[in-house]
DNA sequence: ATAGTACATTAGAACAGTCGAATATATTTG
DNA sequence: CAAATATATTCGACTGTTCTAATGTACTAT
């Protein structure tokens, strides 16, 4: 029945990818308002210029976003349609009902 | 526009359980297949007993399994919406064309 | 060329996650 | 009760992640 670890992989560093407050919140926001600068996710989320950078790195990595330059600064969009669909099965969050009693 | 950390805590905390190929692999399993006992897990993949067991625990612990003792052994069920949701939409894989040319 | 701005990378300390081995607990069977 | 089975928990080594501070790089303006 098909289950081999290694068909996991892959989708695993996706979601492992999101799995962070500050980057799920980058992604989010890529994906409600378009393309952002890195100045303005600084100014946005409570984090260094460098942790910024570090964590666009990493959803760079797996192809999440990527990056376009523009003069002296750098704009980011969403490329992963997987990763979108990710974001809106997580935010579609009309809980309605019960879960985690246990 | 409402880009608080704290808001990204808990959907980030549910992508990270998920975001690694055992607990995805059990996961996908019980979302296709519904209840499974541990020891098919063992079988089904290559990690130890105590291996499953501690995945399994993650899940349980930020409620995207239950488990439910019948006899001598125990069955585990998905009982997150919202991580069938992402699970649906991780592997609604007909991936229609250009990703990751990074 | 120098200085300023925007971003990336590196380094290292602190912390969290993972794995196998050993041990513990709950249940069933004899 | 003792032994067997199924699962959970704990321990310790190892690896990976995250954060801050420092440094590097690319572009712009003067």
């Amino acid at each position: 029945m098909n289950m081999k670890k290694t068909n996991y992989e892959e989708p695993a560093e996706l979601l492992k990818a999101l799995g962070h407050p500050v980057r799920l919140c980058i992604v989010k926001g890529l994906s409600s308002k378009g393309r952002c600068n890195v100045s303005y996710m600084e100014e946005c989320m409570e984090i260094s210029q460098s942790g910024i950078s570090q964590h666009l790195a990493k959803l760079r990595n797996v192809g999440i976003v990527k990056g376009y330059r523009s003069g002296n600064e750098i704009y980011y969009e969403l490329v992963s349609e997987q990763a979108k669909k990710i974001i809106d099965a997580v935010f579609s969050n009309e809980n309605s009902g019960l879960e985690k009693d246990n």
